[in-house]
DNA sequence: CGTAGATTTGAACGTCCTCAAGTCGAGTGG
DNA sequence: CCACTCGACTTGAGGACGTTCAAATCTACG
């Protein structure tokens, strides 16, 4: 647990500006004019908070005072019932925003943890509703994300509820793919920031399952599997799994 | 299928005013003042639409124009894939909006579907969000309101990732009767609005495993079923369930 | 170089699904 | 009013998929 140079709640305020944020096309203020982004500059972001491997940005329970863009680094979130049972949800890497479920009771309702040394942009959220009121484009392009994300989960629960381990795991690593490249990464070698047990959670599978399907898909010629590192081969095929092929009749 | 007198784009223009509705403390307007109240009634909502049981208020890959908040009746909503996959990824009822897939892409997600005959507030979004820049109340309730949104579908991730038939059906029960109990109807007299097959699709089951279950929690004595009509006897019963008494070691 | 955690793989078991048959209930028409 | 029909529901039997338990291997990091 490398912390040397990660102090938990540290945070920079020098030049945190997004109108020169090389995600400003996929972040929080896409579609914004020049003029606008120079208007939000320097109020809706201040700071960033850096946040080691394994530490959380926020947990079940916290008050809620920002959300949090994610600049650097990959997080996941887990919701926990009071059982012990716990299920993460979903993982998040640049541009995509963290806390939107803290919004609706003040609390923050998941835990965020960083997969690895990451680096947030706070996002005060009074600051946000505030400007959202002077900046129609802004208020409209933090609709579209919220909007996106609740998609994005019935998309999950399509998966939960009704697919089998195979398919999952062929839709979470074409999702991961798909994003990535998005990003400018390489959307064949993929190298996983989570574990076995963290992917298992998410698909409703134990980590077992995961190892063995990881296995199969590499028997089978999908991609090549070695530890956290990924390189699928025949992305056709994966998404064949996904509409189902291996099932139909 | 009894049409006779609903005709399925029908909209009344008479007298739809939040201000007066019975339903105003749980729907969107919630927290505002009489003031504000009064300042959004006959712009917000204009028109309340009527479906009948079995039709569609909208279906996946409709133009994106309002949304709608269920002023009487039940609805559900379905995600489907390409290959015929389906999943019911919620139930509605009084107070609830319907609508929010459909923002970002402005194009719906999903299908939301009429259990009953019932009838809508037809908010218009363009004016929602206009509004919601004069009206700083109403903005951070809409923001209120998508985010339980997307904590109450990380709740069904939870639920679908981590738990058994039992578990899920009681989990469901409890919901169900909850939000009933808030709109001032038993919490223990229930009348089922879906099918079997229904309940199973957005619990990741088979109805025959959610008919077995019933039976199962009807022999335990935890409640009474007949067809719709169920009576729950012991729900703290169900609680213990759902808090994973049942497999505890 | 040793230890703890992550991963792989095997074997047995369990939950839930599939397939199938039968029952029940509401609506229809004779 | 009753037979008829269709869809919804119940119940049983067998099997499949994924889990659990267990052991071995691998990797990273101190």
């Amino acid at each position: 647990m490398d912390q040397s140079v990660f102090r938990p709640a540290s945070s920079s305020t020098c030049e945190v500006v997004c109108s020169s944020c090389n995600l400003r096309e996929i972040c929080l203020p896409v579609g914004l004019t020049r003029a606008e982004l120079a208007h939000i500059d320097r109020r809706l972001v201040t700071t960033r908070r850096k946040v080691a491997r394994g530490e959380m940005l926020y947990r079940a329970g916290d008050r809620f005072e920002a959300l949090y863009a994610v600049w650097t680094g990959f997080f996941k979130t887990c919701v926990s019932s009071r059982d012990g049972r716990d299920q993460v949800t979903g993982f998040q890497m640049g541009g995509e925003l963290l806390g939107l479920d803290g919004i609706g009771s003040r609390r923050h309702e998941v835990d965020a943890v960083a997969l690895e040394n990451a680096q947030v942009c706070v996002i005060p959220f009074e600051e946000l509703e505030a400007l959202s009121l002077e900046v129609a484009t802004l208020q409209q392009q933090f609709h579209r994300m919220m909007s996106r994300e609740i998609v994005r989960n019935q998309g999950v629960m399509l998966l939960l509820g009704s697919m089998y381990a195979e398919e999952r795991l062929a839709a979470f690593l074409l999702n991961l793919t798909h994003r990535l490249k998005a990003r400018g990464f390489s959307a064949s070698a993929v190298l996983l920031r989570m574990t076995r047990e963290e992917i298992g959670s998410f698909l409703g599978l134990t980590l077992e399952t995961v190892s063995r399907t990881f296995s199969k898909f590499q028997a089978e010629g999908l991609l090549f599997v070695r530890n956290r590192q990924i390189r699928i081969t025949d992305p056709v095929g994966l998404q064949h799994l996904v509409d189902g092929a291996a099932h139909e009749k």
